[in-house]
DNA sequence: CCTTGATGCCAACAACCGTTGACAAAGGAG
DNA sequence: CTCCTTTGTCAACGGTTGTTGGCATCAAGG
């Protein structure tokens, strides 16, 4: 089959997320992308250099953090956080490879550098007390993506969204204010 | 070197933990292993019959959740968590590797339902609303342990044991009994 | 002493990985 | 039509992995 440069670029693309996403970077192999975009290994090569580059393209992302009213933030930011995991492949991508691959690692301290931590201080207007309390944020939203998306919980996976706003958007809310 | 089997058997074991906490599953090779104990790769297979046992092993332990006054479950639960990582590489072990290992996440969903849940039942005496609640703390600690000891977010890194039981003490506390 | 069993090392296997270069086919430009 | 760029396939490379079987080496029992 014939097609655009592009268009095989966004189908390499695809798959890489999704194979990223569910099985890390290492057992996420050029040879298993490549077969799920009915295309040949090299073809990733041409177009995307090497696995890192490929890598790099996949965990792009844009936490997308809303403005929200002070007294809202703690559940606003709860239920972003859950529709954002499962709408954007890239936080997937980035919880499952940055625990075993530092430079994703690297790239999550870089989006909680730069877009939690404004995000935080821009809610409290608090710059000394900040980081502390966004890496608290930041904590207790990737020990739910965790304890739901990755290991499965059962009674995680069974909570449905408003539930868990329930229960974890007053915590979030303490952090940002308390 | 000649050493008796158990003593190889342990040796072999205490570098398996290490690397396997360090690097995880995929990139914690059983020739990396060997070296480290100073043994040929062979050996490993001798003593441990193959990689995916020689893990099951190393993963091998016990949370030894202590007993606690319900006032301060949460402060006690924090501080046993936060020790109780930097003692054990058994957990380290767990949570590097149940991100793209499903044997390992099933393992952690193993220790959550017999371990965690039946301590919260314990603490709470609320068997209905248990499960929930259980899963909520696992969150915090989990995501404690991921912020802290894997990403390494910076103020994470920098609080203190005594800042860190301040802070999520009380949710802990929350979550088992609000 | 010799025998026997346990302990350890070495070389090699098959499978898989990322990556490369040469070659085929398709399609628009002249 | 011919030419040439783009798109795609194929086979192979060097390296690493888990795993295996054969061979050396040591210690103890007779």
């Amino acid at each position: 089959m014939r097609r655009s440069s592009a268009e095989t670029k966004t189908v390499i693309l695809a798959a890489a997320r999704e194979r990223f996403a569910a099985d890390g970077y290492d057992k996420a192999t050029i040879r298993a992308i490549a077969a799920d975009a009915r295309i040949d290994p090299a073809m990733v090569m041409r177009y995307f250099g090497n696995k890192e580059k490929l890598f790099a393209a996949a965990a792009e992302f844009d936490l997308e953090l809303p403005e929200l009213a002070s007294e809202l933030a703690g559940a606003g930011l709860v239920r972003h956080f859950l529709r954002k995991w499962e709408a954007d492949e890239g936080l997937q991508v980035l919880l499952r490879t940055g625990v075993t691959n530092e430079a994703a690692a690297e790239r999550m301290r870089t989006i909680f550098g730069g877009q939690v931590l404004p995000f935080v201080v821009r809610i409290t207007g608090d710059p000394a007390g900040a980081p502390l309390r966004a890496s608290l944020v930041a904590s207790q939203l990737l020990g739910l993506a965790l304890s739901r998306y990755i290991l499965k919980f059962p009674p995680m996976v069974a909570a449905s969204e408003e539930e868990l706003v329930a229960r974890l958007g007053p915590t979030i809310q303490r952090y940002l204010t308390g």
